[in-house]
DNA sequence: GATGAATGAGCGTTCATTCAT
DNA sequence: AATGAATGAACGCTCATTCAT
């Protein structure tokens, strides 16, 4: 992953998380998982970073263009994480638990705060930004929808791969309410339970 | 559902919706889900009822007790459809479709925009409220926990009830947000999809 | 105290405080003493007296008039009560006492709440109705010049009994602040205390 | 008092009356003064120092704050002058004398208003402000208390000091009610006949 | 780039008062 | 007389945004 996150950074699609920018949308992005969007004030923002309110404006127009760009980010993030673990799996299952593994990891772990902000916060984006963060959202389903399309071919399941991808959509996304990663239960062990409503 | 709609308004669990108090909840509830607990003003709601902004605060004591009565609400409604429809049905597995097609019903349906509600305005509840509104939760989480076990002891399914319940609860709750019911599919069919995830 | 009490209640310029509307007076007494004027809302002495807020009105036409009734009621209340005690005494010595203890008693006593409105929520009076008030105000004022200006004649005192009479109201009110009855000092002690303030 | 004003103003402890703060304090006191503290509003406040109401909360957190600051202000004042004046007193009855000139100078003096606001608006106070408030008039009323021991020890007065204390205060601020300037009197002679309350 | 005072529209809430019942 | 729902203006306060320094 980190070789992903380099290039990314280096083709400017990523802020460097040492920039002042990138610290910022570090911060922010933990105060709208944390608080939500509407609740965490520019001020709030500014003071996690260490800076005055007035200074954001000098790297946003508006708060909104924040959460753009933490959207946008995570996206980024999570297209070029899935295709490099899909891309080192060999059979059809393999690849489909890498796909629900991988998800399953940007919900529960590190960049959940992340995650859940693509979630929680969409409606507080404007349309015309609504409209550019699912074209970045449609290449990453696009990968999803692929290898299923390839298990159906194969014979390994029978439901509409469109109706799956979107009810494990909700069953992965959802695991953010209720996993806790100090249970009894590994990530591993519960992408094989997810497995079993695909697989059976 | 109507019979019990008119228990639950006769024994004042849940609010005639032709009274004042009624409409207002009505009102909120949709402009909650269109705009967000936190994007919505108490003028927006008082405007959409035909009343005052100073009015509200006859019937509700603050902004956030609407939104605790809108959750309280559709979770009394909920459990008791719930109810009803699973008395109904003989074989577990006709448990397990109903408690699918009742849930899905008021995911996508007329109530859809109260149940988002729950889902999403989640984090505006002091918690308080948060309490008490789970213990409502857990009664209704309870019924589909009893159906789940009555069919893992019968050997139909292999999954842990507890992974596979909340699996189930993202999976069909985020239905919401790409089921249209003037597609090509129909609720039935939707509801046999899901079956799908829990029995092959 | 309590002939002249029946007395005033009788020729109707006190009211009886058994009567509804007398009960209110008490009430609202009691609130602006506590929590001030301002701070005491209309619901509040509603509350406190067992009836609904919107009933207040058909006793009193604002909730200002409230509070020029409190006044008018404490005024007529303590004049009455000084004369009396003035008639009593003897020498002129005697009635500087009867009228510091008196005033002290009115201060500090049951009725200091009542007395505590007269000087605190002075502001809150319309111009008229301070106007009003004034006039009543000068009555009593009255009965303590009089005295002062026979302990003058009589060679007892030599100050401004203006001035002298002005500087007691200061210190005699200023009482209410600082006395507290369960204390050490009796309330005839502190007149006496008060009296060396007038002669030596 | 100008070199105290400075030096407190140097020492943070007293707002340069020029910088905004300083001005909105100026104005806040008179406005609590004139109107009383619940009847003035901050829009009221702002208007009169010519910001906008948003803008108050840049210099106080709360109105309670402002209200705060006027009373610490005063006292910080108060203490100073007082200290100045007593030091330039030899005998102890010209001691008492300063004491009680420089108290009727500031209850009718220029800062006769934001003197009021100490007596007036106690009650609308927080329990906490009030009681880190009280601890700053305490260091006042140590001066008052220390000179009137002395003059007690040197047999000049035979009252209790505590309440000689307590019923001067009384008279003097009760001065502000009824003493204007503009009048017969002057300040000296007001303060000649205070003197007779004490001494005779 | 950064500051921080200032803006001004808007927020949830309060409350004296009215009035149909 | 009494009720209590409704009013509507006003309240203290918030906050994204601007801009002179």
């Amino acid at each position: 992953m980190s070789t992903t996150l380099e290039t990314l950074i280096a083709s400017g699609q990523v802020t460097d998380p040492a920039s002042a920018k990138g610290r910022l949308l570090h911060e922010a992005t933990h105060l709208f998982i944390t608080k939500g969007y509407e609740r965490s004030t520019v001020r709030d923002i500014a003071k996690a970073v260490g800076i005055q309110s007035g200074s954001i404006f000098h790297h946003f127009k508006t708060k909104e263009d924040i959460l753009r760009a933490v959207m946008e980010e995570i996206i980024f993030l999570i297209t070029a994480h899935m295709l490099e673990d899909v891309a080192k799996a060999d059979t059809v299952q393999d690849k489909v638990f890498a796909l629900i593994r991988c998800e399953l990891a940007f919900v529960i772990g590190e960049t959940s705060e992340a995650m859940s902000v693509l979630v929680y916060e969409w409606r507080s984006l404007s349309p015309d930004n609504q409209r550019d963060i699912l074209k970045l959202r449609n290449i990453y389903e696009q990968i999803w929808l692929d290898v299923l399309r390839e298990a159906k071919e194969a014979g390994l399941l029978s439901m509409d791969i469109f109706v799956l991808r979107r009810l494990l959509t909700g069953a992965l996304g959802w695991t953010h309410n209720w996993y806790s990663a100090d249970g009894s239960m590994s990530l591993d062990l519960l992408a094989e339970q997810a497995m079993q409503l695909v697989f059976k």
